[in-house]
DNA sequence: CGATTAATTGAGATAAATCAATCGATGTGG
DNA sequence: CCACATCGATTGATTTATCTCAATTAATCG
């Protein structure tokens, strides 16, 4: 049952590719919950590999928190609104991250959740969870740290409220997905971009200036996009450009 | 021992205004920790009201995780930095919220905090609230309680990203302050603003931008301010600048 | 009371937004 | 299987908000 993460590269592309439990964002919290107890307690917290179609809603701002939901397979944007009606997109969820952890506090959902393809995630009742007694200490550890580290990465969106140019937005952005891929799969090395006017809409750039930028970036070999697929080809130099420090001090020290 | 929250407010201004305990960003984890069981436990796990002076660490990026802060009183920021020496603020810290929590998952801070002006803190020590172990699993709840708030508070930021205007963007972040603070003091209605350059370094604009744009809410009575002291005139009319939608939907629903 | 640091004000340069038109892909139905 | 329609991406021309640079005024502090 357990895999070793470099075991499943990319060179075989499965049909969908999924993040196994053991590189879940929940730190094992499955396997905490029920794993070594039996299988069928854990069967009653967690459902594993819900289907969510292509732009349909995970939940929706205002519904009852009931708990989190960790991506398996595919991408979800989490969205507000200003008062126009514009939409803003607070973030992306990646494969192996959770859904749902700002609403543990207030107990309800506060933004809306929508698949941006075909995607599925495991969703896990804490109400349930809660009733794992002997177990308790471990789930809560587990959130624990899943919600420390949504902070930590957090840090991102600040950099790039701080970015003085459109082409260190961008990188920021590449950086940040990838350094978020690769928390789960060292070897990630490509993804399939949401659409331009969702990217724009997260950087807070035009369509156009996005296009334009991603296409200086291939013409500079920093990528290869065609399509929705895109594929870093010079990591450091994005990293440059991003005016990061050199050791990624969101995601790792040293 | 207890305060229902109204009873103090800010008529009588104190030399220096605190957050009580019961107003404290740790969801009560003093009281849990040891109230009810006797003060002089508490007294080794927290360390009230450690004085840092204006523009002292609190601590440093790379610094080993030791536990939460909580701000009794003042103002901190915490920073990063670019590859050019920029530095890149965070977030800001106001009094009842808590410093460190990304540290957490890592063990290890990830960014330094710094103080705006002579503040003070609750120290908690993890490794000492772990021993309480019959209070172990309400000290966790706490925990997870403060960290989903952080990361619900930190929506704002998507909402700075997505902001077309500076005038929108000084707005948001009023507004954001504001309900932060009212989260604490229900009666909250003017604050100490940090200095010119490091607001505009948060929203990432020019000094002189936020200058031309606070001078413009003031001429427009939204605002009064003298020195660092600013007060809210106009809320509901700063909130439509913001552009944000009537209900906060980042600090409540409803 | 000077000296240092912060805030204000103005003029000009510029990166990105906006506007508008074209091109390309994807999908549907006749 | 090929128009046709729809939607997304691209490209160019123009406008504009904000940055940058520079100079002045105000505030803070030893």
């Amino acid at each position: 049952m357990k895999n070793t993460g470099s075991r499943l590269s990319m060179n075989q592309p499965k049909k969908l590719k999924e993040v196994d439990c053991d590189n879940c964002g929940l730190y094992r919290l499955c396997q905490i919950a029920g794993l070594d107890a039996d299988e069928s307690a854990l069967d009653s917290v967690v459902e594993r590999r819900k289907k969510i179609a292509n732009a349909d809603y995970l939940y929706r701002a205002g519904d009852r928190f009931s708990g989190v939901f960790a991506v398996k397979s595919g991408i979800f944007k989490s969205i507000s609104y200003f008062d126009d009606g514009r939409e803003q997109i607070i973030d992306f969820h990646l494969p192996g991250e959770l859904i749902g952890l700002e609403a543990i506090d207030e107990g309800i959902y506060l933004q809306s959740v929508i698949a941006l393809e075909n995607s599925s995630v495991c969703d896990m009742d804490f109400a349930e969870m809660e009733k794992l007694e002997h177990k308790f200490i471990a789930f809560q550890g587990s959130v624990i740290h899943a919600l420390s580290r949504k902070v930590r990465l957090d840090q991102y969106q600040s950099l790039l409220i701080g970015a003085q140019s459109a082409e260190q937005r961008l990188a920021i952005f590449l950086i940040s997905i990838f350094s978020r891929l690769r928390a789960h799969d060292m070897q990630a090395h490509s993804f399939r971009m949401p659409m331009r006017k969702d990217i724009a809409n997260y950087l807070g750039l035009a369509l156009e200036t996005v296009g334009r930028v991603l296409k200086r970036f291939e013409e500079s070999k920093l990528i290869e996009s065609k399509g929705r697929h895109l594929k870093i080809c010079n990591y450091s130099e994005i990293q440059q450009r991003a005016g990061l420090i050199q050791y990624d001090a969101v995601t790792k020290v040293a």
